[in-house]
DNA sequence: TCTGAATTGTTACAAATTGTTACAAATGGC
DNA sequence: GCCATTTGTAACAATTTGTAACAATTCAGA
């Protein structure tokens, strides 16, 4: 499958220059329209899978061109307007728009929009959160752990939890408190012991050397703290 | 099915009833939270459709709890926060929330826009007949289920119901409450097991090795998840 | 209506997960 | 070194989930 099309309509060229490089840097294509009957023209060629629409369209009624997209084609509709109220962005977004972003814009705000959309739409494919960690690959949606040869294991979702907070602030104290907080969910009042068995099996899990771990460090009367670089993938 | 769950997790008590009342209004199920801690601990048992979350939490980081939600939950996540920079809004929508909405908001806005995510969201569903997933293809109108062989085998009634469930919702965590709630129907008195068995009978169908199921995970006191990419076809 | 097979729920027990307890080991202050 | 405190972890207990076996129910066709 090749990049996402885009097509943008909106009858001032700068708007679209703008729009165009910004989104094509970001690895769409991209096509421009000027007016909607060009724009409607090529529909019957390409399928675009995101629509951003003016809404101050010289030759049409930029309302009904939007619902007449997202209803027919299915397709992702963004409106792009300098019509501010929020009455305005209400009846847009009833009408089928999937968006609505007002003028001026940032492109940078339209590309993660964009992205936010397709990503959505593609959930089914596109989830999975990732993590990869000192030749382990821990992957939170399978609950599974990967190490170096390829071989699995898999983990709790307890333990998950746990490997979860090390990995999002890797290098950095995490408070037993703080711990206790996030995982226990209730309160820390009662002689609860069972965060510690917790990174046990956790450090089991890791081949840690419980005589000197390299992952998970203890600091004595504060807390733990995760080494080890961590990249997130997706 | 019963209304839509939204969830908002706002520390100022205004907000959230602002949001609460207006949602609730427009016909959506809400559940208000002031910290994340409480928030989180509502996701064993329940799964919304929508959160809404502010990123000022005094007790844990938004935006990191945006990601989770966002890939883990497979959730719309909404966030709605102060900060207003550009900058902001992108690394929210890129760290997987759906959409910003900046205060002071206008509720029919935020109304606007659920509803908007909710209708992408659904509309790649609709009620079709036949959907594919992981070299299967589930034909809800013949009770069948085809394997990549084009080997048949049938399924029950009680068994599509479940595979239904999963296949509507892929990789997001199904609570055993609200399993129980849209299948069993019936009072959801304590002691009922039917579920599980309905589960183990699908598991077996579908070829998982019990020790080690590839597509229906368990998720230990919480529910169960459905992996695997899943599309609708007609 | 009756019969038998398919479907579904129920029960009982096995297995997995998680928390709790008890004690050993490590740490830091003196 | 000595002692109070904190942390590690094996062993156990409580809870939750898996599933085989059986009972109840449904339903088509005789």
């Amino acid at each position: 499958m090749s990049e996402p099309l885009v097509t943008i309509l909106d009858d001032e060229p700068a708007i679209r220059s703008l729009l165009a490089s910004a989104l094509n840097e970001a690895g769409f294509r991209t096509m421009g329209f000027s007016r909607a009957t060009e724009f409607e023209a090529s529909l019957r060629t390409a399928t675009p899978d995101v629509c951003l629409v003016d809404l101050g369209l010289p030759d049409r009624d930029g309302l009904t061109l939007v619902h007449q997209l997202a209803l027919e084609q299915g397709a992702i509709v963004i409106i792009i307007s300098g019509r501010a109220q929020v009455q305005d962005r209400v009846t847009g977004l009833e009408l089928g728009a999937d968006d609505y972003i007002i003028k001026p814009f940032d492109p940078s705000e339209v590309v993660a929009r964009i992205r936010a959309r397709l990503r959505k739409d593609k959930s089914a494919i596109t989830t999975s959160a990732t993590a990869r960690f000192e030749g382990w690959l821990a992957h939170f949606d399978r609950y599974v752990l990967e190490d170096q040869g390829g071989q699995e294991i898999s983990f709790s979702h307890a333990e998950g939890e746990v490997l979860r907070l090390f990995l999002e602030s890797p290098k950095r104290l995490i408070s037993r408190a703080h711990m206790q907080e996030t995982l226990g969910g209730a309160a820390g009042e009662s002689f609860d012991r069972a965060m510690d068995v917790r990174i046990s099996r956790l450090r089991t899990k890791l081949n840690e050397d419980p005589k000197n771990p390299q992952l998970i460090k203890t600091i004595y009367g504060a807390g733990y703290i995760f080494l080890g670089d961590v990249s997130w993938e997706r």
